[in-house]
DNA sequence: GCGGACTCTCTTTTT
DNA sequence: GAGAGTCCGC
């Protein structure tokens, strides 16, 4: 184990934090303490090197890790820490668009388009074309446009690629022009806008150049080819760029990441210098067996080892199961008994390979009565009645647009049907107004056909406009109910309504949260787009000892005592769709293996099902291959205890956990008793030969 | 324009 | 197997 500073931190660490300027690679392994470098390393900064804070800006990969950054930077150095720039790719580019925007043809109130309308825009824009799904399927004409967007190609630098006579850039154009028209941008082109705004705007680029001293970037190992280039152009003036990260991590490349970035950062950045941490803080010596023994088959890779500095531990469990369900009951046991040992719930995690898995753990979950969270499935602002009732709430404090007035115009019925809806988008764009001052026009009677059964809406928020200020939530909830949508609720029947209408409430509560921080509309529509899930706000959740149950993806980052990853099968991990891409596909799925192995601290169990149900069907996965060739040592079977009431000892001493030798098979732990007398049958797990069942009359095992 | 019945697709992962 | 999308009669 490395000799620990009176800084707190390792010599490794050590150096990284106070390395000097120019580029520097970070090569932080799970559970080095990458974080708490990062910390120091910018505390050092402004400390010792006198650098202004806002002068400094750290990328992070959620919204979450820059609060825990900013949290952690106050309560080292005090104040000063809260005045970092920090926040993702996308918020900061957000941020700086809602000043440049115009230079990229954009108004500044421009607004951003969430995944679901993105779909629904293309998909009317293929349906206008008169090209069935059939032939061009709209996802894939969305992953192309975004694999496009995330190489920094615009509609005219796009590969003029050809799908059964389909000319894919063309269609790129055409969803580019229609963003412009709604005045929205995709996530993707927060990227790419900040991209073209520096490439075409020398004096820009030299201008936010020379706003940042100091960039930092976590989880480096996940950025893309227009985010490396947003980097690069930022950083040209100074270089002073620190990356941290683990290739072993990396598991977006569905996103656009490219593991080169990192494993080639010396030859991109002439002058970098290279700091590794791969002594292990988080997990015993157990887990880290076997997570290094899986990642070893990896072969782009940056040759290292995580070195334990926790004590051996106990042994990963491997657990096969009947179904999902008897898997759901088999955690749901083992979540107790390690409640039982003094573990708190939330130290626990189920983390698994797609959100789907997450239904049947939820209701064995609920009824063995066991406290659980699940982060991630359906995004709180991607609920149709959040996304309707923020569209309200943007309409009457004058930053909605037409999108949203489309979207809610019919809800509650007002006999606006899609024939109505296509006049009012085009009366709406003949005014040439802005949705809201629209709906001034309609409030004066100003209106023809459809737009006439807008009118008393229109009314409404005008008249709401004059108090929305005296109210905290700025008029949201009483406009939902003089406008009758909260009624409209209702008629989806009880049960549903009462959840919307509680999420709403919600919404309400955040809203004026926000409000209180004196963030405008615009702000607070901007949290709204880039947050994924409420949740991230961390407080208001009434249960917080619970379980927390995520994708894999999500849990990148975080720890837990204990942690169960289900479903470690064929199928899932490695998923279906990778096993249909190939190797590059599978080599990711072993990373997000690894990165779920790596989050546990002491218990890891993994468990598989011998029947899946998916979409309707059966499926009979066979364990994961990249548990092929791990021996029992590493990961431990767990073979099901039947008879609780001898399995304590026998007369000559042995009981479960013991040592034993056999003359045959050798040496091995005895995991299991069943019978009484004579009849005693044990099943002990051999160091060489695996698991083996026998009566222990005539095994002539001999006690360790 | 609306509602009910029918068919069909689907999510692997997230900013 | 559920939710969305489509078709049809009113």
């Amino acid at each position: 184990m490395a000799e620990i500073l009176p800084t707190g931190l390792n010599a490794a660490q050590q150096a990284a934090v106070v390395a000097g300027d120019g580029p520097q690679l970070i090569l932080a392994g799970a559970g080095s303490g990458k974080t708490r470098t990062i910390v120091h390393r910018i505390g050092h900064l402004i400390a010792d090197r006198g650098v202004a804070p806002h002068r400094i800006l750290a990328v992070t990969f959620t919204n979450k890790s820059a609060a825990e950054l900013k949290s952690r930077l106050s309560s080292l150095i005090g104040d000063g820490g809260g005045g970092v720039t920090s926040g993702t790719f996308h918020s900061i580019s957000l941020r700086l668009l809602r000043r440049y925007a115009e230079a990229v043809g954009y108004p500044r109130s421009f607004q951003v388009i969430d995944s679901d309308d993105q779909k629904a825009l293309i998909k009317r824009l293929l349906k206008q074309a008169n090209i069935a799904t059939d032939r061009l399927h709209p996802s894939y004409l969305l992953s192309w446009i975004e694999k496009c967007k995330h190489l920094g190609q615009t509609p005219q630098q796009a590969p003029a690629d050809d799908w059964n006579g389909i000319k894919l850039h063309e269609f790129y154009s055409s969803y580019q022009q229609q963003l412009r028209d709604h005045e929205r941008m995709d996530f993707s082109d927060l990227i790419l806008n900040v991209v073209i705004l520096m490439r075409e705007h020398p004096s820009i680029a030299e201008a936010l150049q020379h706003r940042f001293d100091h960039v930092l970037v976590d989880e480096y190992q996940d950025t893309n080819p227009v985010q490396h280039e947003w980097l690069m152009l930022l950083c040209a003036g100074h270089h002073n760029l620190t990356v941290v990260g683990d290739d072993d991590q990396s598991i977006y490349g569905w996103r656009g990441a490219d593991i080169r970035h990192i494993l080639d950062f010396e030859h991109i950045w002439s002058g970098a210098e290279q700091h590794r941490l791969e002594e292990n803080y988080r997990s015993t010596a157990s887990i880290l067996a076997l997570a290094n023994m899986v990642i070893r088959k990896n072969e782009d890779r940056y040759d290292k080892s995580l070195r334990a500095t926790q004590g051996v531990g106990e042994i990963p469990q491997w657990k096969v199961c009947n179904d999902e369900y008897d898997e759901a009951r088999q955690i749901s046991a083992q979540l107790r008994k390690w409640h039982d040992m003094g573990y708190e719930w939330q130290e626990m995690a189920i983390l698994y390979r797609s959100n789907r898995q997450s239904l049947p753990l939820e209701q064995v979950l609920r009824e063995t009565a066991l406290p659980y969270r699940i982060i991630g499935g359906v995004g709180f602002f991607e609920r149709l009645e959040i996304k309707d009732a923020l569209a309200y709430w943007a309409l009457l404090n004058r930053c909605g647009d037409g999108l949203q007035l489309m979207r809610i115009c019919n809800r509650p019925k007002r006999g606006i049907g899609l024939k109505g809806q296509e006049q009012l988008a085009a009366q709406l764009a003949a005014s040439g107004l802005r949705a809201p001052e629209w709906l001034d026009l309609l409030a004066n009677e100003q209106a023809e056909g459809a737009a006439k059964k807008l009118v008393p809406l229109a009314k409404l928020i005008v008249s709401l406009r004059e108090k929305i200020s005296s109210l905290p939530d700025r008029g949201l909830m009483e406009l939902l109910r003089s406008s009758a949508y909260l009624d409209g609720l209702q008629a989806m029947g009880e049960l549903e309504a009462g959840g919307r209408t509680d999420n709403i409430q919600t919404l309400q509560r955040y809203i004026e949260l926000t409000m209180e921080q004196n963030l405008t509309p615009v702000e607070f529509m901007d949290r709204a787009a880039l947050l994924q899930s409420g949740e991230e706000e961390g407080k208001s959740r009434d249960n917080e000892n619970s379980v927390t149950l995520m994708s894999l993806h999500r849990a990148k980052g975080l720890e837990f005592d204990c942690v169960v990853l289900p479903g470690v099968e064929d199928g899932l991990l490695p998923h279906q769709r990778s096993l249909d891409d190939g190797e590059v596909g599978i080599a990711e799925e072993r990373r997000l293996l690894y990165v779920g192995i790596t989050r546990a601290r002491h218990q890891l169990k993994l468990t598989h099902a011998r029947v899946r149900r998916l979409f309707g069907e059966t499926h009979h996965p066979t364990p994961s291959r990249f548990l092929k060739d791990i021996p029992a040592h590493i990961l431990q079977q767990d073979m099901p205890v039947k008879s609780v009431a001898v399995a304590q000892s026998s007369e000559n001493g042995m009981g479960v956990g013991s040592s034993v030798m056999h003359p045959s098979f050798g040496e091995g732990m005895i995991i299991d008793f069943e019978g009484a007398g004579d009849a005693i049958r044990v099943s002990v797990q051999f160091r060489k030969v695996g698991i083996k069942r026998l009566m222990l009359k005539y095994a002539a095992l001999v006690l360790l």
